[in-house]
DNA sequence: TTAGATAGTCCAATAGACGAACAAAATGGC
DNA sequence: GCCATTTTGTTCGTCTATTGGACTATCTAA
């Protein structure tokens, strides 16, 4: 809804028309009438604009699903899960991984690729991505969903929009690369059509998750998250903080010792180098179990933790120490009602939290008192998932231009 | 633009309506042919709109200002400085200040009435206000300006909205206090009517005073600024970060020494007691000018640090190192372009600047490159002037709600 | 079988934006 | 001084989408 646009009965329309969407979405399975009472407008309206939906592929009427009630049986509404289709992919420096979900949300097909070394080179990652997209373009069109888009989370910053949009990753090894582009045109290879592609920060995504889970309950968070690296994604008003250069959030490279070990990205006493996952596992003792080898499972450590490893548990103090401290310098800034754990984070459980906590309120006393730290219950996938939640949502909230086309 | 409420007629028209409004405050006087073409409406829409808001008095027809040049002359419109006002105040622990801007954001009259200790009891405080608003009303009053609202701005944390927002400060010793209800209260015994009123943040508000001066560009940026004790603004896309207790951007008591010297507030080593306007004062051995004497003049420190005083200059760096190592800790969350000093940190110039600095890329070295470190050039009367201009901006973006009152 | 309730559709009325034609007021060439 | 040209602004009929009410459809309960 441009604000620096004017306004016609087509803007009143495509307004509507989301309304109704949004509505369906929030909602699930409704009547007509339910919507029509619900949005304010008239079932006159409610018909027409529903009609139009359905016809274009975005709604379906499902058959009455009332047990009993006097009146005239309901004709419930959903949206269409054999309708637009979108695919999200996750871009990591080991692994590509990626799912396809329909328009309700739900998971229709995950595929993996792993690979030893997919940095400094953005045409490998495209290459790993390959297969995976393959076979979730063919799964959508076995069931005639047609993909309306890829959107991409990876560690890293993204700047500027849609096509256009670079990425530049640490962790990746990429300078301003235009992944949406050499994705695309990868897609078009494939047989899929010109489906538009983003790309988006994955720590972000990582809090857009539990956001639209509902359960934040709205309040400003921070998710803390990452595979190798760490990072975060502030929320404030259910809007995650871009920054100037895309690295809002980007923790994994503040100073937090004095006298640090040398990190990968060139200095000295990073976050990630005490916090990061191979730093973890090597201070619990561990660092032959290879952080690169932990796709698709948690590693040694929970098992370490459960058990009462104490080198383990050391480690994981240390990491939650040093974590905590960049968070309590953070916090002032956002003055968050949660903080989420997440990533690889979230199996290291309440040794964690707490020594997060304690660190936090060590140096911002007056605001942490009201914080809530917990680790994600978020599902391995929510990168993926969330990536291509992302353009489900924006399906569902400018319909017109899915009808348009 | 509730987006979740439908789209009639109606709503056309008020999106219109502001839409002109918006431009006509953007682009200055502007014929009807311009708005045309700039808005993207008809020539004849714009005749109505323009004409319901001229008849509304918003809008204001002034001659033809045109030097020369073939055609019929332009009648050039412009925001009706004759029409609605805004009274701001800004609430500190030793005075009031207030002044009343028209439309076109004009300052028509100033007041100020300075206090001995307006602190524990707001009673106290709307007694100061009240003269102040005397007098504004007055004024506003003689050039038969309505006052379409008062806002507040003041150093603490709002929470709710309109009516029922209360107010928590610190360093005023409030809390939960009604303040808007107390002093519409006080309105309606000097005649103004119900004009409604609303509190703010003041560092929110020079933190919005920067981007809408234009000066920064839209960039994500941070504000800090205070009278006494230090706080911050944070805006992210031209929005300013409330955070879950309104309390986004208190960096007053984020503890910076381990062992440090007892702040107001109770604990020990707060920034404020290192980098806030008394800690400077004594450090730099003029303790005897209490910053409570400050009213309306820099002090005592600007003279000094030009003069080359060691005390004043080691004072500055001390704070600055403090300050900047806060702020340092912020950074990743937000990744701002800009840091603006402002407030009573504004006339501490280049010596506060380069010490921030210094500490921000000590903490955050992968950020802070790329962030301008900047006092802020904006007239001492900020917060009161920005609080005024929230209502004129409310206002310009929705005149609907004016017209029909 | 009928009254009542709820769901959904149809259609004339309405509000506001649009577009083209037209009126108004200047410049400049002759 | 007169007329073509240019730009501004208004008038009026057309168009689109929502509205509101009348009407139809389909169920439960008595």
């Amino acid at each position: 809804m441009e604000a620096d646009s004017p306004a016609g009965p087509v803007r009143q329309h495509e307004h509507n028309l989301a309304l109704v969407m949004r509505l369906a979405a929030a909602t699930g399975p409704s009547s007509r009438a339910r919507l029509a009472e619900a949005s304010g407008l008239t079932k006159s309206t409610i018909t027409q604009l529903t009609g139009e939906l359905i016809e274009g592929g975005l709604l379906r009427e499902i058959g009455t699903g009332r047990v009993s009630g006097p009146g005239r049986p309901a004709n419930l509404l959903v949206l269409n899960s054999l309708g637009p289709a979108a695919i999200g992919l996750q871009v990591e420096a080991d692994h590509v991984a990626g799912c396809l979900i329909d328009l309700t949300g739900r998971v229709r097909d995950r595929a993996l690729r792993k690979a030893d070394d997919l940095r400094a080179d953005p045409a490998k990652a495209v290459k790993a991505a390959e297969p995976v997209l393959r076979r979730l373009l063919n799964t959508a069109s076995s069931t005639d969903n047609v993909v309306a888009g890829v959107a991409v989370g990876l560690p890293g910053r993204v700047s500027g929009q849609q096509d256009s949009a670079t990425v530049s990753s640490a962790e990746l090894g990429w300078q301003e690369t235009g992944l949406s582009r050499l994705l695309g045109a990868r897609l078009d290879g494939l047989g899929g059509g010109s489906i538009p592609v983003t790309a988006h920060n994955g720590n972000r995504l990582g809090a857009l998750a539990e956001e639209w889970s509902g359960g934040a309950g709205g309040v400003p968070l921070v998710y803390v998250g990452g595979e190798f690296g760490l990072g975060a994604g502030v929320l404030n008003e259910g809007v995650p903080l871009r920054g100037n250069n895309g690295a809002a959030g980007e923790i994994g490279h503040v100073r937090v010792r004095a006298r640090g070990e040398r990190c990968a990205c060139g200095r000295t006493g990073c976050l990630d180098t005490v916090a990061g996952q191979q730093a973890i596992l090597t201070a619990a003792g561990t660092g032959s179990a290879a952080a690169s080898r932990l796709v698709g499972g948690a590693g040694p450590l929970p098992g370490l933790l459960a058990a009462g490893d104490r080198a383990a548990i050391a480690a994981v103090r240390r990491a939650g120490k040093a974590l905590g401290e960049v968070l309590g310098g953070l916090v002032p800034a956002v003055d968050p009602g949660l903080i989420v754990l997440g990533g690889r984070l979230a199996a290291l459980g309440e040794s964690l939290v707490g020594a997060v906590s304690a660190a936090l309120t060590e140096r911002s006393p007056a605001l942490a008192t009201d914080i809530v730290v917990r680790v994600s219950t978020m599902p391995p996938d929510v990168v993926a998932r969330t990536a291509a939640a992302t353009v489900t949502r924006e399906l569902i909230g400018s319909p017109a231009r899915w009808l348009a086309a």
